[in-house]
This record gives structure tokens, C-alpha cells and sequence, in this order.
DNA sequence: TGTATACTATGTGTATACAAAAATAATGTG
DNA sequence: CACATTATTTTTGTATACACATAGTATACA
């Protein structure tokens, strides 16, 4: 899809960033990821550039870029805002949706269907990534799609254990989120505006919870003197 | 303020789109720009990006950058988007504020208050930018930060006429906007949430309406046949 | 006269070389 | 041995030169 180098570069760094392959705050190097993708610093500078702009990596004057981080102040107000821009991106893509953004969207929940039910947890995180940015490209509202697009890049890195279940409960978390983008797409294309803005607070609120667990997972047990006796035990 | 060359040079060319000094859709020429500023070119890009990024320009594949466009589709979702933004940033300012903060806003008042009671239309649109911006950093909300940022853009471009009154009675709407600003303060160094939202609402409508007849002038007499009747009866 | 094609001019994209700043290693001194 | 200072290396920032794409213009041909 990306003809030139650079945009070969630009969605791949992304791709990269989303999937956590780059962790957050880790530093990126020029000249490696110039080897990496076969160009010099300029168009690659440019690249790191629009980055930023994106909210993917953050530069420091005469000290180069690094992925963005995700400290807890930040996840704070995550948790606070995405329900909101969440829900009034749903509503206006229900209002300005177009039959061809319905067909892409339908595609896109194909793409997404089959990765998550292979349990291939980047691709499946990165299937949901699209799914949701076709949603707010339908709303065709540029001032709501920046906090989307920020707080997308967040919701995806987050979400990167979700499609890897552990215990075969999760496994129907992640059957659920399936049929509820299904849903979604009835609402949308029948521009149900209410309907698709509890569908998308429903879907938020079963991300939420795995996203929780995942920042504050189970604590680890408390008896380590036990623990250790029966360590010993052995 | 601005130390390099870079830094200068992206703040003036904010501060040219800000107050339409480059007018929306307009081609921005590297090489004049890099004549004007005293750079090269690969700085000069490098600024484009990050103002891609931020919303300011547009870029095209090998055609460069052009200020960025407000057509009339973009500036229906402005109408629609701006009070629900601004309502959650002056909430949020408010759980949020330093006392830092609040003292760089209230010397922005001060700037503001200068400029608008001089008539100087464009220090206090310019102003009035800053102003705003500094509640959206108290809002410590990257997420929203981004639509705030994107909707002040094109909220300063349309208020260029607030400020450059035409009659006695428009004099009056800039005194009541000055108050208003002062009533947010308050309300925001008092955390106020609700308080400050329906300010912010109030404020709102004010420039609204402002906006709108800019937008949508009054319309020239229909009766031309008797205009001109007029004329020759000189 | 209308259209297609070649040519030219302008402007954008990229690579390389060099300058400047920061990080790191090495050395000297108390 | 701890610390400060200097030298070295690494990395970032900028300028320049050239390659490439597009737009505009002129010319040839139907």
C-alpha cells in the first residue's frame, strides 16, 4: 500500500510502536533506523517528525527521539477520556458514514475476526487499531480524530495481552468484543446514533476491565514464608 | 523566548496563520520562507512537519505545504465540536491548576485585556490564543489537548474581526468578553468545575456569534433597482 | 484549431559532508 | 579513592549539491 520509502518507514515505525515491539521511552536512533529502512537522516528526520506530530514518539532538543511514554499520570486521564471522544466519534460517524467507509469497515472486522481468533495477539491488536480509526474517519470531524488518534495509540499498546488469552474465560471476552463490533456496524450503518454510542461504551467498558487488570495485575501472594516452605519441601 | 533559529521560526509562522497573515490554502514556498527566516532548507522541512503535525499546514506529496483550508464542512463540526471541548478543558483545568499556572493566566489576562482595549485586533486574537491555551495545559490532558490545540487554530483565524470593532455596541461585547475571561480565572483558581464550564459556555456564545456573522454577514440590499436609482439621483 | 507530445522551468525529495552539542572515557589532583 | 577537569567519541543539527517529479509552455501534427 505505502509506494515511497518513506511512507514504508513512517507506517512501519508505527506499526512497531503500537505493537510495543519499540517500548515506550525507549530511545530511537537515527542512523540504525536509517540502515534499518534504507534511507539517509533527512527524509528519516522528516519521519520522526510527523511522528511526533502524531503523538507516536516525543523529540528533545539535541537529544533525538524517543517512543512516547505511557506514565500513570497519563493513563489517568486515558481511563478519564476515552469514553467521551469514544462515544462522540460513534455518534458522528453514525450522521456522516458513506457506503464505500461501511464496506471498508465490514473488511476490517474480517481482518480483525480472523486474527483474533487465531489468537495472534499483535496482528489482532492491530486489526482493532484500523477497525476503530475507520469509525473516526467516518465521523469526518479533524478536531475529535487527534484526541482518537492519541488516545488509540495508547488503547492499542495497551491492549497488546488481550488477544492472547490465557485462561479459556478470556477467550470469550475476546468472542464478545467481536460480535459487539458487529453490532457496531449494524448501529452505524443504520445511523442509530444512540444505539451505537451504548454499543461502543459497552465495548469500552469490557476493554477497560482487561486493560485494568493488565496495568494492576493480581498481586502476588502475600505468604512468602509459606511459599518458601514449600519450596524447601521439594 | 524562542532560542533557535528552528524555534523562531515555527512560533512566526504560527503567528503569520494565527492571525491570517498567510491565509488559509495559500502555497508555502521553501526557498522564501528559508530567505525570510535565514535557514536551509532541511530545517525548514523539518518545521513544516511538526506543523503538519499541529495542524497548521497541509502537505501534499511533491507539493508542498499550504496553510491549512477552512472549508465549509470543517467549519460545521468546529461550530459542533469547540463547546464540548472547551466545556471538559475548563473542568479539568480546574481538578488540575497550579499555582503557577494561574499566575501565567492572569498575566495573560493582563496581555489580553492591553491589546483588546487598544483595538489592536490582531495582538488580541493572538492574546486571547495564548490565554486559552494556557487553561488547556492546566487540563493536563494530552488526549484532548490535541483537539483543543486544532480548534483554537481555526478559532483564532475566525475571531481576526472580534477585536477591530465597527460599531459602539461591538466595543461593548469585547469589554464583556474581558470580564468573562476574568470571571474563568477565578473560577478555575477556586475549582470550580461547574462554575467554570458554564462560563466557558457563556463565553462561548459570545464568540459564536461573533463568528457567525463573519461567517455569514449581513446580506447586501436586495432592492438594487432602487440603489441605483438613488445613485443617479446625485 | 484542437490535441498530443517534447521540452523547459520551477520546486520538491534525498544523500552527503561538515559543524555543533551531548555523552562518555580518560586523566590529573586533592 | 573520590572528585573535578579535560579529551575523545558519539550523536544531533545544518548547509549544500544533486536527483527527481510536476507544471507550464512551446512545438508538431492531425
Amino acid at each position: 500500500m505505502p509506494r515511497s520509502t518513506k511512507e514504508t518507514c513512517l507506517a512501519d515505525i508505527k506499526r512497531r510502536i503500537l505493537s510495543t515491539d519499540l517500548a515506550p521511552g525507549v530511545d530511537l536512533d537515527e542512523v540504525s533506523l536509517c540502515d534499518q529502512y534504507g534511507m539517509s537522516r533527512t527524509p528519516l528526520r522528516e519521519v520522526l517528525q510527523r511522528l511526533q506530530g502524531e503523538g507516536y514518539v516525543e523529540l528533545a532538543q539535541n537529544r533525538g527521539a524517543k517512543v512516547a511514554s505511557m506514565d500513570v499520570g497519563v493513563l489517568r486521564t486515558f481511563f478519564q477520556t476515552a469514553p467521551m471522544v469514544y462515544a462522540n466519534i460513534a455518534r458522528l460517524a453514525c450522521e456522516n458514514r458513506t457506503a464505500r467507509q461501511i464496506d471498508r469497515l465490514k473488511q476490517a472486522q474480517v481482518d480483525f475476526t480472523k486474527a483474533a481468533k487465531a489468537s495472534h495477539a499483535g496482528e489482532a491488536a492491530l486489526a482493532n487499531h484500523q477497525f476503530h480509526g475507520l469509525i473516526g474517519e467516518m465521523a469526518q470531524n479533524p478536531y475529535l480524530l487527534a484526541s482518537l488518534a492519541r488516545l488509540q495509540i495508547d488503547h492499542t499498546r495497551l491492549s497488546q495481552t488481550f488477544y492472547r488469552p490465557a485462561a479459556p474465560s478470556e477467550t470469550l471476552l475476546v468472542l464478545k468484543a467481536i460480535e459487539q463490533h458487529d453490532a457496531m456496524i449494524s448501529a452505524i450503518e443504520a445511523r442509530e446514533g444512540s444505539l451505537a454510542i451504548d454499543l461502543t461504551l459497552q465495548h469500552w467498558d469490557l476493554s477497560r476491565d482487561r486493560m485494568e487488570r493488565f496495568v494492576r495485575p493480581d498481586p502476588l501472594p502475600v505468604d512468602v514464608i509459606s511459599l518458601k516452605d514449600r519450596r524447601n519441601a521439594f
